[in-house]
DNA sequence: GTGTGGA
DNA sequence: TCCACACAACGCTCA
DNA sequence: TGAGCG
């Protein structure tokens, strides 16, 4: 059985004012398999895709068709709303990466949780979702607003770009709780931040109901099935984009998602390597952290 | 992006 | 042989 | 039950 993706249709333009190749992002997932696997291994994947290029709205497909080939992994979950087994991709080696993004496949979203512990996410995460009048410095006020609040828990978060227009602060959580537990923290969290950034967050979900100016603290990603771009994914937006980790001494006014690209990610990679490791480290003690936050410090 | 079915 | 066409999500939340 | 949302 040979372990082969065939690549299709490589001279097709995707980014059309970039002038960038479906090609071009076929190799770039070759290189940036090394980086991006990790964050995808043993997980089921949506995929969104667009095989008509970024200017083309695409559709998601979550069932792996019966022609999948025999070599690509494959795990069956139930749907709840519909009684049907959906049979998702689960893409553990750079050959079935290549295949996914030869569908059309330029954004990779990865459950928060392994086929081995579905019940149990690796990681929280905080979606910071501007609305199109905010500034990309409002974005960074909200990160920086996570990370006071998880500083004062004493446990660490760790940031990426969205490769959109927002953010992502992940917590990682080590498979030692549930989606209702994560859910729960991250509602929380995104409580204590509208506290205290009354003005530019909201809690709204609803698009009509929010303030124009206002930013979604999106704390429902926590649940079962949910996906979030992957670290290091493409994103089908203009200058081709890449979800891209941080450190935080980088989260500050000024920084922009367009600087980092299927372009010029590896030069950064090669002198960062990868900031976003700790997302899949043994977790925190979340008793612990609430006791930090409801007890203040005596000194 | 691909598999099909009718012209 | 060619091409038009079908098909490719889920789950919560709120009204 | 259905529309909205990510």
């Amino acid at each position: 059985m040979k372990k082969k993706a065939e690549i299709t249709h490589p001279e097709k333009i995707y980014w059309p004012d970039e002038h960038i190749t479906k090609g071009e992002l076929i190799e770039y997932y070759r290189n940036i398999a090394p980086y991006i696997l990790p964050y995808m291994k043993n997980r089921p994947l949506s995929l969104r895709r667009q095989p008509n290029g970024i200017k083309d709205e695409g559709f998601f497909q979550k069932d792996a068709s019966d022609s999948v080939p025999e070599w690509i992994k494959t795990f069956e979950i139930l749907a709840e709303s519909t009684g049907k087994m959906v049979n998702y991709h689960v893409v553990n080696d750079v050959e079935s990466l290549l295949y996914i993004a030869n569908l059309g496949c330029i954004e990779m979203n990865p459950w928060n949780s392994t086929i081995n512990k579905l019940e149990n996410p690796d990681w929280v995460v905080m979606d910071i979702d501007p609305s199109d009048k905010n500034t990309f410095d409002d974005v960074i006020d909200v990160a920086l607003t996570i990370k006071q609040i998880l500083d004062e828990m004493g446990i660490e978060g760790f940031c990426k770009t969205s490769g959109a227009s927002g953010m992502h602060v992940y917590i990682p959580f080590g498979k030692k709780y549930d989606y209702d537990q994560a859910r729960d923290f991250a509602e929380m969290l995104a409580q204590l931040v509208t506290e205290r950034l009354p003005k530019i967050t909201t809690l709204e979900r609803s698009l009509s109901k929010r303030k124009k100016n206002q930013i979604y603290v999106d704390y429902l990603q926590n649940r079962i099935g949910q996906t979030l771009a992957c670290a290091y994914s493409a994103r089908p937006k203009p200058g081709a984009t890449v979800s891209t980790p941080l450190e935080w001494s980088e989260v500050q006014h000024g920084l922009s998602p367009k600087d980092f690209t299927i372009k010029n990610i590896f030069d950064r990679l090669d002198k960062k390597g990868d900031l976003f490791k700790g997302v899949l480290g043994k977790g925190i003690n979340l008793n612990k952290a609430l006791q930090k936050l409801s007890v203040p410090a005596q000194d």
